[in-house]
DNA sequence: GCGGTACGTCACAGTTTGGTGACACAACCC
DNA sequence: GGGTTGTGTCACCAAACTGTGACGTACCGC
């Protein structure tokens, strides 16, 4: 199951390297820079779920990019360093860090306080649905591919929200007539399909040979993720 | 400055009495027990801020502890061990403790870690919210653009608060009704729409561009962060 | 290959939706 | 009372959305 769009920031290349393989084992999408000033353009743009920031970096460090982004923003950091120096701590988590983690960490252990961080940090936020590069969040009633937004009409966004309410399951077009439409329509419209292609022409790479939602001819449409 | 009410469990008194002392020197309050039992029981009673539970405890352990008060509360939790294990961390934070901390550790960074998961905790809480250059201040019912204070009616006010209240989320036009209006009004008013121009005619630097409450077309108005 | 059926595609006009400014009225304060 | 402020409503407009039907294309059993 893929997580969270994590954003790594290490200056040292072969613990990023490091660190980004054994994130993206553990089902995490990431995103790595080595200064401060390209992690500060990402969070701006790409709104990453969690900032995972080495303390020591060339111009600005990890923890002024905290303090800088605690500024705009609720997004949830971890400082990661090689000193384990108390002082260093209490600054780091006085910054506004969430975590503080002592290089080497074992990927295991920094896993799990991604989760517990994320956790916490959504557990009041909307509920999201994660379907590879595909985001779909039922709280902003926004979804995302691959980071990118993507902009559903209200039509539209109920469709997919009703595909994806029941995955894997073959809806048929009377169902979701009733369901997204919630009229008892003429059976043999083309509106489901009309809709169902634009939904798909947003969301599907490759229109033309969909992966999130398949057709089931003589049935409906099915929603299941690649 | 406001601390908290702070719950440790600790068997070991001269642990429990050290630590107990030191976090009264920093100025929180502080009620310890050395069982998991008495502990669940002051969780249910008293509710305290955040819960401080030693890993190895006699009976329900600090884990199990953990576990149960997840299932019913939000209540932040700091594990503490002697054992420094991977396994350990995993386990204690997938229970869904919001840190995980070794002993023995310094009171200074105690603090630190305890104040920045009650940060987040409260966040959602604290009487004051930033988002960039717009600051509510729940307490003093103020908000200021830019350091510049902004006038807002009382209905203004209450419609901008609800929104922030859940940032991020889409609320629709009949949940505003109730919530700021607290009427079961006529359905199809314009009546949220015109205070919700009249808010953005004083926050949004261009109006016409809003930065923080986006229309969502068919469903509502969401709050987000520029 | 063929016929038949199911589905994909497309453009467009009618409809819906939300933004906007004007306005009436109530509440409030000198 | 007279002015000021706050609030709900309305009419109008631009923009966005959506159903429709005609037509093209893929699929299936034979």
């Amino acid at each position: 199951m893929r997580v969270a769009g994590i954003l790594l920031v290490e200056d040292d290349p072969s613990v990023r390297t490091a660190l980004e393989l054994a994130l993206t084992r553990q089902g995490h999408s990431v995103t790595s820079y080595a200064t401060g000033e390209e992690a500060l353009d990402h969070i701006r743009a790409r709104r990453p779920e969690i900032a995972i920031l080495d303390v020591m970096l060339p111009g600005i460090d990890g923890v002024e990019v905290c303090r800088r982004v605690r500024k705009l923003d609720q997004l949830p950091v971890i400082l990661l360093t090689a000193r384990g120096d108390d002082l260093d701590i209490v600054v780091g988590l006085e910054a506004g860090a969430d975590d503080y983690v002592v290089k080497p960490v074992e990927p295991r252990v920094l896993d799990a306080r991604i989760r517990a961080i994320l956790r916490r940090a959504e557990s009041a936020a909307s509920d999201r649905i994660t379907f590879g590069d595909l985001v779909i969040d039922r709280g902003a009633l926004k979804v995302t591919l691959a980071g990118k937004e993507i902009h559903l009409t209200p039509t539209e966004l109920r469709l997919l929200l009703e595909l994806v309410r029941h995955p894997g399951q073959v809806l048929n077009r009377r169902y979701l007539l009733r369901a997204v439409w919630d009229h008892t329509h003429i059976a043999d419209s083309r509106l489901v399909d009309a809709c169902v292609q634009r939904v798909r022409a947003k969301i599907e790479p490759k229109p033309a040979e969909p992966v999130f939602i398949h057709t089931v001819r003589g049935f409906g449409y099915r929603f299941s993720p690649p």
